[in-house]
Order: structure tokens, then C-alpha cells, then sequence
DNA sequence: GGTGTTTTGAGGTACGCAACTCATTTTGAG
DNA sequence: CTCAAAATGAGTTGCGTACCTCAAAACACC
């Protein structure tokens, strides 16, 4: 009979802390010092622990440690406050959640604050010291922000910074895209779909002041000078995310150029956009914007919009939550995981 | 001093099971006999209790449970045998998780047959009956393989199908993506990267007899149909996903049609396609595959490559994982989480 | 050798639940 | 009303770890 079936294991060796502390020749108590790195144990003692444990490839039980320790976890998630479709698309993917986080006895808290201004973002952070195992921030990059984050963490909260990056800061984690890199698929995108035509490209911003539009453009510009040579891109609107000033200053754009052939919306006001290029009746310009919403979703469905970027809430909500608990926990972050992925979304890959 | 900060909490109520017993004026035995469906318990009383879980939304404390089980969990991944660099890629995240499965007490064992045989297939579930909680199985959709996991499924084992479905059978989830959808997609993107050039579009397949690469045609004839009236489909070339026989039947093609503009690569055999395009010279062409791989990022990078539909396989070996984990443990499933999307790769966003 | 300090051992308790036993109460059939 | 069966209560044990106390041993120093 022929041996169609090959198998191969990934075993996990059932050993506990008992039979590390044997096999070092120590008691439970020493192995507990040296994993919790308390202090009282000669280094000689440390090494051979280390040693027992390396060599049995040991992982505590995630469930008896948890357990163990008894008070449940603390999280919470600082958000800007106002109506920002995003943002509130993250808080029901966490609401969705509430289930999976019972049953860890997880307890995770909104905070709205005013993001955009750094001393009540800074004040806001420095309100929760202690009070948190963990925090996770869309944090605006400035001194006294990333200072706060830096208290935060030297108080032994875990931070991860959500959305957008404060680099210069000592937070353990970002779970965000790659802006630049979103940029740069935003031109390959727009210059591959318009199709050979040469003309004008148009970008419409919140405001290049926000680090994550300026990556975007960055990233937009260099695709467009080095691959799509026939088109020209025109200065950036700073339409400051807002629907009426967004459609204004496109609105009086057109006016002045009739070859406009392409557009990248890189933060909101789409809805203002939208309606600039059915009022011009520009059917034709290449439009391709961020984020998979309501508005978004219907533009893609009619053909007005032609594709979005997108960085999946659902993802980073949930991505922000196991970083967190793997960081309190000591464990290793699945970095293949909780990398959020720039995604392409067009007409026929709506999720 | 304004009030700048809101807050809001998810909390879970920390509730246990002594808390349940007393609310529902029982004992702890007879919350146990309800929780897991033992019998013994008048309905109701059965009643009563559940009532006092709704009203508490209780939930168990996974921990507590995980570890009160004390056996560890085995999962059987049964994948095709051979040189399949999509599963080698699957098998390779495993790996890289194997430290998350070991503090979890896991064990996955991978189990290699040859799964295009049904009665070979069907025997390698068979004999797995038993002895695991979950099997994660890719599956052709035959009879005998539809009996063999049901079989499973009735000997309690929660099965997933994965990366390709069978769904006639009474599987409990299929972690993969949804081939018409990538088939529309790969249209779509065939069509708009065109650019409103007309001619004609060939498509290579593994073989029409393949569930998936069959709905992967459908989907794709269908939005060219709609939607690209100027381009026409060639008959599909069956490269039986090997090189040579794709790179032969696509130069006798390309030797008949001077007006090739787009070529859809819906399989393997990847490396015959492209050697037939340069072989050619037909740089213009618009070739669009699956899955990113050493090759297919090779051939995106040099431009060879317009796009491919990726289904990251990393995420589908972690949440066939995930979603076994869960259906053993009676947790629900995060579906928005475990849903394998289509993702559209091109040289700017190559992960 | 004695003193004080550091290191280690031994042991216990608690966490919340699964799984079990055994005694007791309730129920229903005859 | 009797008796068996069904339903329930009360209790125990153990899972593997965290965290704690207290005593004993080892060590350094004078």
C-alpha cells in the first residue's frame, strides 16, 4: 500500500514551570523570581533558569497566567471627538467586539478628545497615567504629545499609536498604513486608469499640515514625476476636509483647466468633490479617494468614483486591541498580523 | 475649565458563575449541567438559568476554562503533497506562529495528501476521526470527500474548509475568498488598465474542472460582458497550471491574434506566461495573475505583471486557526475578522 | 567565630471553571 | 401511598500560574 499521507508536528511540550525549576535544580519560587525578573537571585541562579528554559523551549500557559493574576485588564482608546465617519466605524468594530473582550475580562474605554490640539491631547494622556494597562492613541506629532506618550510608557503603559504615527516618541507600537506608500499606489492608480491620456492631475487635502496628507501627497508626487511622465500635477487644494470649500476650490480649478484627466482626494470632503465633477460634468476624470464608506461605497457603486484606498477600521480597531494584550501580556506580536494593509478597493472587490 | 474629554466604556461585568447560580436560585452543579447541554435539568429550570446568563450577559472566563479543560487542543491541517508554493506559504505562517500556539497549549499537525484524488482525500479524513477537535481541510468538492467531512463533523470534530469550499457539506466555516468576486476583480482591473484600447483577451486556467478556477472564469466573463463591450474573450487555454504547456498554448494563441490586449492568468504556470509574453515581445499586453509569490513579485516589479489578486495566505492560516480555536471553545466567530479578502496587489502596494 | 545580608526553599492561597461523586429532594407512574 | 427515576444540591479536586510569607541556608565581611 502506498504512503499517500505525510504528517509533521507542531508540538507544544506540556511542561510547566515545576519541571523547569527541576531540571534547573532550583525551587518553583527562584523560577518565578527569574521569569518575573524580581530581584534576589544570583546571576549564576538566573543563567541556569534561563537555560532550563531555552532549552525547553518553555511558554507559560496564556491561560493560567491570566487567570493567575486575577484583576482584569485595562484599555483606552483616545479618539478625536466630532462626527468622523472613521473614527466611528473603529468604535463599532470595537462594539462588535465586546464579546470576545468579556470573555477575556477586557475592559476597554472611549476617550473623545480634541486630537487636533496638542496641549488637550497632551493633558488628556496625562490624565490616564496609571490608571491603564494599556493605551491606544490617534496622536497628532508634537513635542508635547509625544512627551505625554513618553510619560505613558515610562509608567509601564503599554501605547500603540493608531492611524497616525508619532515616531519620534517611545510608543512600543504603530497599527496604521504606510502613508507613503498609499500615496504612491494613489498615483500608480490614477496614472494606470486614466490610460495613456496626457493632461493635469488635481489633489484635494485636509491640509498639508496633517503628517499623514503630507506623506500622501509625497508619495502621489513620486509616483506621478517618475512613471507618468504626460501628466502634470497641479498644486494641492487645501479644502480642510470640509464638503463646501472642497467643492469651491475644485469648482473654480475646472474652470481654469479644461484637461484635467485625473483627481486624488487624499483626506474627506468627498461628498464636496463628487458633486464639483457632476456639476462640471467631468464623467471622465480618473477619481480615486480614501476610505471605504457609506459615501464612498455608493460613488464607487454609480462609476464616480473609480477607486479608494483603504485601510480596513475593522482591521486596526481589532489589530490595536491584540497588540495591546500581547504587549501587557509579554508576549510577541504577530507582526505579519497586525501590519495594516494599504487595500485597493474598487467596484467589484467592495467588502 | 471646558469640558473637553468624553468617555465611554465597553465593560465587561465580572461576573462568575457562583454569581449565575445564586441569581438563578440553583446550585453551581446545575449551572455546569445547562452550560454544557448535560442532561438532567428540568426545562424549566434549564430556563431559569439561561435567563439569568441573557440578563447578566455572562460569559464564561476563557481563561478559567481553558484551563480548567486541562487537556491541549489538536488540529489536523490536511494540505495537497508536492512542491505547492501556496501552501508551502500557508504551512511557513504556521510556523511563524507556533510560539502563539504553544502558550495556548495547541497542537497543529499538518498532514499532506493527496487531495486532488477524492477517495484518497476522503480515506486521509476518515482516518483523522477521533482524534482531533478541529480539522482544516483544502477539499475538492466530491461526494466522497462531502461524506468523510460530515462524517467528521458528526463525531463532533468542527471542520473548516480552506481556500477551496465544499459547500454541500455541512463544514462549520470556510476560511478563503469568494472566486467570482476575484474573478470580477481581475476583470475589472483587465478592462480599466486597457485604457479603451479594443482587441482581444486570453485566459490561461489550471483546468475548467477546478471549482475555484471555473467561478474565477465566470466572474471575470461576466464583468467583461457587461461592462468592456470592446474587448472580446478567447476561448479558455487549459495550462493545467504547468509552464511549458501555458507557454505553448499561449504563443500558438498570440501566433493567431495580432490584437491580444489583455491576458488573464488565473492559476499557476505563471513563468510559462510570462516567458510566452516576452518570447513575443508583447510588452503591452495587460497580464493579470493571483497570488504574490517570488515570481509574481518579480514580475510586478520589472512590469511585466500588471496586478494580482491576492488572498494572503498568511491570514487564512491564522484564522483557520482562529476560527477552529473558536468553534471548539463555543465562542463566537468574528466574521468580519475571519473574512479573507481580495486584494488587489500591484508594484506599489506589494506587501 | 560572629554578624548581617543575600539568596534560596517550602509552602500556601487564589483565580474561575470543568468534571466528577454522592446524598438528598422532587416528581411521576402504578 | 409506594417506589423508582429524575432532578438537584453540596462538595471536592485539579488545571498552571502569580504572589505572598517565613524560615533556612549560603555568603561576605570584620
Amino acid at each position: 500500500m502506498a504512503q499517500e499521507t505525510h504528517s509533521d508536528t507542531l508540538t507544544a511540550a506540556a511542561l510547566t514551570l515545576k519541571d523547569i525549576a527541576r531540571q534547573a535544580g532550583v525551587s518553583l519560587a527562584t523560577v518565578d523570581r527569574v521569569l518575573h525578573n524580581r530581584p534576589g537571585v544570583r546571576p549564576d541562579t538566573v543563567r541556569r533558569v534561563r537555560e532550563a528554559i531555552e532549552r525547553n523551549s518553555f511558554q507559560p500557559h496564556v491561560a493560567a497566567a491570566e487567570l493567575a493574576r486575577g484583576r482584569a485588564r485595562r484599555f483606552a482608546f483616545v479618539m478625536p471627538s466630532g462626527p468622523n465617519p472613521f473614527m466611528q466605524q473603529i468604535q463599532a468594530y470595537l462594539g462588535e467586539m465586546s464579546a470576545w473582550l468579556a470573555a477575556r475580562r477586557l475592559n476597554v474605554e472611549m476617550i473623545a478628545t480634541d486630537v487636533f490640539d496638542p496641549s488637550v491631547l497632551a493633558a488628556s494622556l496625562e490624565a490616564l497615567s496609571g490608571d491603564y494597562d494599556g493605551v491606544a492613541v490617534v496622536a497628532l506629532d508634537h513635542p508635547g504629545v509625544r512627551a505625554a506618550i513618553n510619560d505613558l510608557v515610562d509608567a509601564g503603559t503599554k501605547v500603540v499609536t493608531l492611524v497616525s504615527d508619532v515616531p519620534s516618541s517611545r510608543r512600543h507600537h504603530y497599527v496604521g498604513i504606510d502613508n507613503i506608500a498609499a500615496g504612491r499606489t494613489a498615483g500608480a492608480l490614477v496614472g494606470r486608469l486614466v490610460g495613456g491620456r496626457a493632461g493635469k492631475v488635481a489633489i484635494v487635502a485636509g491640509s498639508q499640515g496633517l503628517r499623514d496628507h503630507a506623506e500622501r501627497i509625497f508619495g502621489f508626487n513620486q509616483v506621478m514625476a517618475s512613471e507618468f511622465p504626460d501628466l502634470s500635477v497641479l498644486p494641492v487644494l487645501e479644502g480642510r476636509d470640509e464638503d463646501e470649500r472642497s467643492e469651491q476650490l475644485l469648482a473654480r480649478l475646472f474652470g481654469r483647466h479644461a484637461d484635467i484627466v485625473g483627481l486624488y482626494n487624499v483626506g474627506a470632503g468627498t461628498q464636496g468633490v463628487a458633486n464639483a465633477l457632476s456639476k462640471a460634468a467631468r464623467e471622465t476624470v480618473v477619481f480615486v479617494g480614501h476610505d471605504v464608506t457609506a459615501l464612498t461605497r455608493r460613488l464607487l457603486l454609480q462609476g464616480v468614483m473609480d477607486a479608494a484606498i483603504s485601510q480596513n477600521p475593522g482591521h486596526e480597531a481589532r489589530a490595536a486591541v491584540r497588540v495591546l494584550l500581547a504587549l501587557a501580556r509579554g508576549e510577541p506580536i504577530l507582526r505579519e498580523q497586525e501590519k495594516i494593509r494599504i487595500d485597493i478597493v474598487m467596484r467589484d472587490n467592495l467588502p
